[in-house]
DNA sequence: CGTCTGGTTGATCTAGATCAACAGGAGTGG
DNA sequence: CCACTCCTGTTGATCTAGATCAACCAGACG
């Protein structure tokens, strides 16, 4: 799909709008159009590494991308998942500080990046931007409480579900009877490294969950059969 | 500590400048001083629960609070510990979305109480305290996603480690003869709840840490015997 | 075709949970 | 002052979810 996209200007941006610069008037636009670079990614590539500096934010206008940690003994984890429409980047930005894990492409992505530099002089011309990224900040974190909690307290099987149903929230549909489906984005070894288990135990999961009639797995194509008893198992609270 | 701290305005507060109102006007700190209340609270009070509309936000001027999530099992879980100096309930204010986990005092505590309504006016008027919040949001967010990775990728071992370091940067000192120490502010059973584990498994933790001659525990007074083994341990990144 | 990457399955091992008993204070009340 | 209870923490015995190691399989792709 990203290939496919002719124009990358911001003022036609498809999914600009729900972005950090939604509600910017032409002219503000016409300023992040000036000074911003943006390019086609292959799966594998990164946008910047743990530990580089920061050098500016990553808006995806389409992808996905996902923010790695990889610790001392060079074990990895996968912190957070960024689609279309999200911008990345933006805490080292704030912080000054080295970013604290690096960017990976997931899926192929086209994503626009805009300097530390021009940033600073947006930001202080538009004091509303810098809400956006508040509200953002506050989203962001939403989120990473929720995969805290639950990696604290669940088992490998309600984590695991709780993925997919986040998965389904995003991007599932309902095929011509109805029945709900999910493509999952990403492998099942990074799902794997999303809660912080192997690839193997996702497996087993996987067929434990489809011998109780759960889910029915076709590769990455995941038809939810049972939706009331995921979403009692998964708990609606938080 | 807390009981004994005589004036309770603002302009003398002997942790504002910790806080998100540090750097206002007089003026600015009057206002404030005029919608704010403030009491002193014992352990075990809780100044909001889960799932609880929000309604202002706490500063905590003495004390120790910790966010407490409990799931569907009534399994809990210790997600942040908010100390003096930090103001708390500020998230769901800015959503206007009930609050994710409840605030829970774990030692004894003076703090301060900001209604949303009159939050909301001076966030107008004072636009730096919105970015006050950014700061604080992107903090709180960076100390979360440390967890977050370590939770995942961690064993009991390191990631107990972990939060006795980080009490001691927080309360750490040296005792005559330049021994580093910390007296843990929660007992056992809490910080078994920060790191997804059981009281029992943090004993045995404990007495085996003890052998290998890393720490030295006398109840909640913590002798730091081998810093380098447990910095290297505990590793320096993110 | 071989080779590679992603996924599954089987056999085994282990960190940590669970269950249960007990020990040391700190209050409280006689 | 002792007896009692409550609370926190420790220790021991056992159990289990999930990791690890290893073999194998199916597509994709040059």
């Amino acid at each position: 799909m990203a290939e496919m996209n002719a124009s990358h200007k911001c003022a036609t941006c498809p999914t600009r709008h729900k972005t950090e610069w939604s509600g910017l008037s032409e002219a503000e636009l016409a300023a992040i159009e000036k000074v911003k670079s943006a390019r086609y990614y292959e799966p594998g590539e990164v946008l910047f590494h743990q530990g580089d500096a920061n050098d500016g934010v990553y808006c995806i206008q389409d992808g996905l991308v996902g923010s790695r940690y990889v610790d001392a003994e060079g074990n990895s984890a996968l912190l957070q998942l960024a689609n279309a429409g999200t911008t990345i980047g933006y805490r080292s930005f704030l912080t000054k500080l080295p970013h604290g894990s690096s960017a990976e492409i997931l899926s192929p992505s086209f994503v626009c990046f805009i300097r530390s530099s021009a940033l600073s002089k947006l930001l202080i011309a538009n004091p509303q931007i810098g809400e956006r990224f508040l509200q953002h900040a506050i989203k962001d974190m939403e989120d990473i409480e929720i995969r805290l909690a639950r990696s604290l307290l669940g088992n490998l099987r309600n984590k695991f579900l709780h993925v997919i149903m986040v998965f389904y929230q995003q991007n599932g549909y309902r095929d011509k009877n109805n029945n709900p489906i999910v493509e999952l984005p990403i492998k099942r070894t990074d799902i794997a490294e999303m809660i912080g288990s192997k690839p193997e135990s996702i497996s087993r999961v996987i067929s434990d969950i489809e011998k109780k009639g759960l889910l029915k797995f076709d590769h990455r194509r995941v038809h939810i059969t049972n939706m009331d008893a995921i979403l009692y198992e998964v708990g609606i609270t938080l």
